[in-house]
Parts: C-alpha cells; sequence; structure tokens
DNA sequence: TATTTATCTTGACGCTGTCAACATAACGCA
DNA sequence: TGCGTTATGTTGACAGCGTCAAGATAAATA
C-alpha cells in the first residue's frame, strides 16, 4: 500500500525529493537561503525569497524553522562544515610541520573569508541572533577553538617554549587571522594600500613574516 | 489633525537656522538614530523610527538625507569621531613611549568596541552600503591609519628595526587589535575561556603580552 | 509684497516577518 | 481496510519597513 505507485523514492533516511509535500523543503530552503546569501548578501536573504525559490507559499518555511534566525543559524552551521572541511584540507597539504600547519589554517581561514564574504559574515558577525540557542553553532565553534589551541602547543613545544601559554598565544594568533579576514571582507583594507596578487597571498604575508617588535 | 504640537525643540548654535521648521532636523536625526543604535542595535535602527524620534513625519528625513543609508553613514562619521578623541585621550595618557602609546592605542580601540558595540559594527561592519560615496568615512579610515603608521614607525626606530616594514606591522597589529575587538563584540569570544576582569584588561593582555614564537 | 525655495505632511506602493485559519498528504493504529 | 492524527502545505491578513509622488506651508529672496 502506502505509496500509490508512480514515484517510489526512499523518503527515509536521505529524502531526497519525492511525493507531494516537496519530499525535503528544510534542505531546499538552507540551499537556497545560501545561494541568495552568496547572490544577494546578507541584506537581500529574506525568508520569503528563500521559499520562493524552493517553489513553496511563503509560510510553508515556518513547519521547519521556528522563524528566520533559525534558517539563517541552519545556513551558518552548514558554513561551519564547509570551513572546517577546507581548514583540514590546507592543513594537510602542509604537511608535519606544526609551524606550517598553523600557517596554513590561517591562510584558509583568510581564503573562505574572502571566498564566501557573506557566508562568513553571517558565520562571525552578529546576524544570527541568540547564537547559544542552536548547538550546532556552538559546538562548531568549540570545535575550531579546540583544534587551534592544540595547534598553537604543538607550535610551542618544538619551539620549546611554555606550552602553558598556548590558550593565550591562540587566542592573540585568533585574532590576528579574524582580524585580517574582517578587514578583508569588510572593506576596511584599502587594497592599494597593499598590493598583493590575491588575499591569500596577502594573507600569507601578513601571518606568516610579521612579528614588530615586542 | 493632530495636536499642534507645542515642544520647541531647542535650537542649533552660530551658522543654524532659528527657524519653525524643527530648526536643524539633520542633526536631530543623528542623534535619534545614533541613540536608536545604542539601544535596539543596527537591526533595530530603521529611519521611520529616528523620525518619530525626531518628533517629524516618516518622511522628512528625506529633505536632509538621500536615502536612510546615509543616515547610517552620518552616523558612523560622528562615531569615528568620538573614536579618535579617546583614541588621542589614551594614548595621551601613555606618555611618551612609542610602546606604550601603541599598546594604550590598542587597548582603547577594543575599549571603544565593547562599550559601543553596535556603533562599533556600524562604523567597520558592512551595515554602511558605498561608503566610498562618503568622503567624511574614507577620510577618517585615512587619519586613523597613518597614526597607526606613524605609531608603529615610532616603536620600530625606537628598537632599532627596518623602519620600511612599519606598513606591513602596522598591518599586523591592526588585524590583530580589529580582530580582538570584532571578537568580543560579536560574541566569538567564550569569556569563560579568557577570564579577564573586563575586555580592556583582556586586550593589555593580549595585546601586551601575547607574542608566540615565530 | 510676490515669488521662489526649503522643509514638512499625507497617502500610497511593494517588500518584509509572522500569525491564524484552513486543506491535504502521509502515517499509525483499530 | 478505514479512520483519526500528525506533518506539511496554502491563502489571507497584519504591522512595520524604505521609498516615491503630491500637496501644504514657512522662510528666504527679489
Amino acid at each position: 500500500m502506502k505509496s500509490p505507485s508512480a514515484t517510489a523514492k526512499k523518503r527515509r533516511s536521505p529524502p531526497a525529493k519525492a511525493g507531494y509535500h516537496h519530499g525535503d523543503l528544510k534542505r531546499a530552503l538552507v540551499e537556497a537561503a545560501r545561494a541568495l546569501l552568496e547572490k544577494e548578501g546578507v541584506a537581500g536573504t529574506s525568508l520569503r525569497a528563500a521559499a520562493r525559490k524552493a517553489g513553496v507559499s511563503q509560510t510553508a518555511p515556518y513547519h521547519h524553522f521556528e522563524d528566520k534566525n533559525a534558517l539563517l543559524a541552519a545556513v551558518a552551521a552548514e558554513g561551519f562544515k564547509a570551513f572546517e572541511a577546507t581548514t583540514r584540507a590546507m592543513m594537510a597539504k602542509a604537511g608535519d610541520d606544526p609551524q606550517a600547519k598553523f600557517l596554513e589554517s590561517g591562510v584558509a581561514y583568510v581564503k573562505f573569508a574572502t571566498q564566501h564574504p557573506a557566508l562568513f559574515r553571517l558565520m562571525f558577525g552578529s546576524v544570527v541572533e541568540n547564537p547559544e540557542n542552536f548547538p550546532e553553532l556552538a559546538a562548531a565553534g568549540d570545535r575550531a577553538f579546540r583544534t587551534l589551541v592544540e595547534n598553537m602547543t604543538a607550535v610551542i613545544e618544538t619551539a620549546g617554549g611554555d606550552a602553558g601559554k598556548a590558550p593565550l598565544f591562540a587566542l592573540s594568533e585568533w585574532a590576528r587571522v579574524h582580524g585580517l579576514a574582517t578587514l578583508l571582507v569588510d572593506g576596511g583594507l584599502d587594497p592599494k594600500r597593499y598590493p598583493a596578487k590575491s588575499p591569500e597571498a596577502l594573507a600569507r604575508i601578513v601571518l606568516g613574516a610579521a612579528k614588530p617588535p615586542a
């Protein structure tokens, strides 16, 4: 019995698209919102537009997300997954040297930000309200910071330093990387002032070479 | 018709007009918008609400600002003035040591951000669109960066380093300061992880002491 | 004083987020 | 199998937003 016939598709765990009820609106909405984000920016990303793009009515999203904020949080969470993936890939290319891995993770950070500026703002800016209500987001932040401290610990240990200061140094370096990414994304940096072939190249220069006098 | 009002608003000083038409709506709107910003955040700051607060109709602002974006730009420009003033004050307290002055300017940066988070976001985030159309904003950015490089040059020279690298080092340190401020303002930083009495204290620790192994 | 200009108001448009009420497909149990 | 329940979708409505068009009125000017 079950389905009358016609399209018998999988609808259990990976419910693609099947059936009348659109199949998997939730995912479709997240993807639509992400596409809007890339093309129109944060300001141009509306719940209604996402619904339109997914081919449903304007209030259909409310059966899958409590409100617009929840949709944005879901997009941000997906962004964090992509972010972690690319960071891992960049670090893998760097081999075993902790210092090189640390640098590459920073470059990956900046590269991701400049390649997906709106998504980056959504993830790290204050556009998602009450992010603590979205465990996926908090978990992503925790994971990111944990790896950061681990990397910094490795760097310090190979340099024969005091590993107890890893959290402090990690924060310091995180701030620098995050600041560079933010300045590039938000246009606080005049590119003419720092001619570099690409944001990635600039990141490599700044993060790798710049150690002003203490 | 409504009550033909009664409250005569205060007027402005020398070049201002002492007229009926509200006197100086432009300034009143900027102040209203700034108050809204502090109380309601960027999202809760609307042109109409600012007009309401100033006691005029919803379209009155269009005689003084091209659109909402222009009003926000004016608020941001005012923010930059306040920002420069507090930075100067903090640096003055630091005396003559370039290193100390540099540190204090960074601490002032972070302090300003955490004390006026919405204003900080307005100034440095991407909420004002096409900021290049507002010369006041560009000028403020230029001034800020120039002092930064000057300070860094002084720091390097007293340390006997290569002053040619001042722009690069300045960018590096600016990124760190800006990143720290941004992380604090946007909640990317879990305060439990870095127990400090205040953001200002945390800034002092991070900016002053954290020089991880190169 | 007459006219032009600056400023402010009313009214309207389409967009937004969200709610209430309703319709129907799918699921689960007798 | 049929039926009730739940999940998912729709239409319609509301207030608030940014902005435009037209009209009103005070102030400046000639």
